[in-house]
DNA sequence: TCATCTTTTAAAATATTTTTTAAAAGTATT
DNA sequence: AATACTTTTAAAAAATATTTTAAAAGATGA
């Protein structure tokens, strides 16, 4: 159950005349999403249809009530426009980001606006049915708390780790036990279309719409946290590759006479930069005696996670903060390879390492003049997200307005 | 100037009828370029234009002599079809193939079929005027040879090496003198459209219209001979990157202890792996006094070059064999960094070392078993091109098919 | 072998879109 | 403040495309 942008019950004519219609209908509604006001004569130069129909198409939809008069405009030398934009109660989306032990349910309206965000900790992820009747019954509490029926939802994007037929929405690594593929379930469960993808894409999305990638043809965004994810943007499309198992970057070779990765392969660069090897190798540090703010939690018994590694970087510990520039040594050299196939005009730091700032981008810069051929990489911006935590969250929104609009 | 489909002295009507027209003429041709030989249905059905018009639209085209009749079709149950097919001979399209010391020079008609191939060696490329009136009169001796004047040259591919920036036809590597861009520089030298790219693009899309990579939706094509190039087509469209450097394969890092390459960094891939790398390879062996069929050249003071070691290696040579192998096993880390990142469907060699075939394919494909995840590596294929030399000259015409028609 | 069913093409009727023309509502300038 | 000039919108006229209908040509099966 794909979801589509139809108001075939208000259109006669025949087959043909509908679909041409329909696509109108989008083309201008899809117009209006992305600059978020336009005029009459805007839409016109815009859509390349002409002046009356697009009057008499605009006429229609706000009969509809997809769109609203916003008001006039500024002249540019004659008679002032009239403006229009969506209606944003018109429809609602409903985005959702799953991760192993939290869940985020976001509810958005026509204009992007975060209507309500709620995260739900310890909700741990398992491949059972009671676990989508917990997040259906989660998600029906959200849109109940608004009053929103489900005729009221254009459709619900969906983020989640592992590997992902994004085509068909079925799921390989979680959430598998559903026959018709996990997005026909959640969509027979829920009544209305459920589109989803892999986590590090929905990021990459995210980034691209409402991010630092916006504009940006050509971009790359990691997502570190414990281990290391890729979202890649060509063409100013996302690429997924043959099956959806583009963005492996954490298993690219790094150093042929290094360790043995949890994949099996030797060197991989995960084996040298990811959260879980930072945090592996504080601890080892602070075990040997090493001097940092984290050793009285340590000394305490507690034991130290990424998010306090993360805290004590951004209080400036110095040696966490080595142990972080020797990671982002690594990772520069992984990015070198990057930047050498790929030519991208920006890399996007995100996840929770992302949180650290300057912190790794310095260090991960310094490798990029290091190792890279200046040429190349000096055509690559390297930034932190500012999405915070909620890149993958944008990212379903901007997945689910891609599928109903096919915004460009 | 970049090529256009007009036919704009037959057409009456207003700017914007007449684009549409224009739009609909270039459809029918497109479809008809791509399958061969269509009925009026078919191109209905795959145009979505109606019946009528599209019958109006393909007499027009039979009036200007761009499509011709083709004869009458098979029934599937009725009455049977007229078949209508692209006039060959209505235009041709110049390709261009230029490399430091041959320049080819290939006539096509509008059904890809090779005229005439003109292969000029010790053609030495330079940096100036002389080079290309040159290969402008050698153009046009093969014009003048079949009779064609400018006005039915639809336009003309050029492939070359280096740096280039494709959308406005600049080189930066060779043939840098002119100021308006060599592109548009021919292009006033010989009176019709020139399309440039870079040799290895030109060589995957070669792939893509005409070799294994037909119908495939994320190809890599390798380019080995002395060097290493790399063209890549993702999401079914040729990836060049921010500015044209994407496929820098040759300098991805794959051995931090290794030698430093040309390009100053250490261990890059082409320190390892190439055609003067294989070359040198053997040249020392011999010299210590390896048995080998190059051992009698090599006495009579001959240099050995890639060439002669190819031909080795294709007699069975087991030395020269023992060392492509070892060349290869690089190769193999390499490409496993490339199908982690891009999950490609495909991975085809091509070059001078592609005439190895089994020789090398052989070797790569057992380095992938060995380095990289099987889940990833198990779907992608790896074989030789079999378009031999004119991958590129193909990939030209390809080009400026795809500017011209703008096939998908 | 004839009647029925398909598919393809052509012509007439209908519907839609665009172009043209003009009016309305502003701005800028003298 | 009046005039000239723009831009935006609306309505009528013209052009264009589509749907409907029908005819032509061949296939299939009793």
């Amino acid at each position: 159950m794909r979801p589509e942008f139809k108001y075939e019950k208000e259109i006669a004519g025949t087959a043909n005349a509908r679909n041409r219609k329909q696509e109108q209908y989008r083309k201008i509604v899809s117009f209006l999403y992305e600059t978020g006001n336009a005029s009459i004569a805007e839409i016109v130069k815009h859509s390349k249809i002409s002046q009356p129909l697009v009057a008499s198409l605009v006429d229609d939809l706000l009969g509809f009530g997809v769109l609203l008069d916003n008001g006039i405009g500024e002249s540019i030398g004659g008679r002032r426009p009239n403006l229009y934009c969506i209606n944003p109660a018109y429809q609602y989306v409903v985005g959702v980001d799953i991760n192993l032990h939290t869940l985020t349910i976001a509810l958005f309206d026509l204009s992007n606006q975060l209507i309500r965000r709620e995260e739900y900790k310890n909700f741990d992820l398992e491949n059972s049915s009671a676990y989508t009747d917990k997040l259906v019954g989660k998600i029906n509490d959200v849109l109940n708390e608004k009053n929103i029926s489900t005729s009221q939802v254009l459709a619900m994007g969906l983020s989640i780790p592992g590997l992902i037929d994004a085509k068909n929405g079925v799921s390989f690594t979680h959430l598998t036990f559903a026959e018709q593929g996990l997005g026909n379930y959640l969509s027979e469960k829920l009544g209305f279309s459920v589109v989803l993808d892999n986590d590090a894409r929905m990021m990459a999305l995210g980034e691209k719409a409402f991010g630092k990638a916006k504009g940006k043809k050509d971009v790359l965004c990691l997502n570190l946290s414990n281990r290391i994810g890729l979202g890649i943007i060509l063409n100013e499309q996302l690429y997924s590759g043959k099956n959806g198992f583009a963005g492996e970057f954490g298993h690219i070779l790094i150093d042929p006479e290094g360790e043995q990765c949890y994949c099996g392969k030797i060197g991989c660069l995960e084996t040298l930069t990811s959260g879980e090897i930072l945090v592996r190798n504080v601890n080892e540090g602070i075990e040997k005696g090493q001097a940092s703010f984290l050793r009285q939690a340590k000394d305490e018994g507690k034991s130290i996670d990424l998010r306090e590694v993360v805290a004590a970087i951004n209080n400036g510990d110095q040696f966490a903060i080595d142990q972080l520039n020797k990671m982002s040594d690594y990772l520069g050299k992984g990015l070198v390879t990057l930047i050498h196939l790929l030519n991208p005009e920006m890399i996007i730091i995100g996840g929770r390492l992302a949180q650290t700032g300057k912190y790794i981008v310095d260090p991960v810069r310094m490798a990029l003049n290091k190792y890279a051929m200046d040429r190349i990489s000096s055509e690559t911006e390297v930034v932190c997200s500012d999405l915070i935590d909620d890149a993958a969250l944008m990212g379903t929104l901007s997945n689910v307005m891609k599928e109903v609009l096919r915004i460009s």
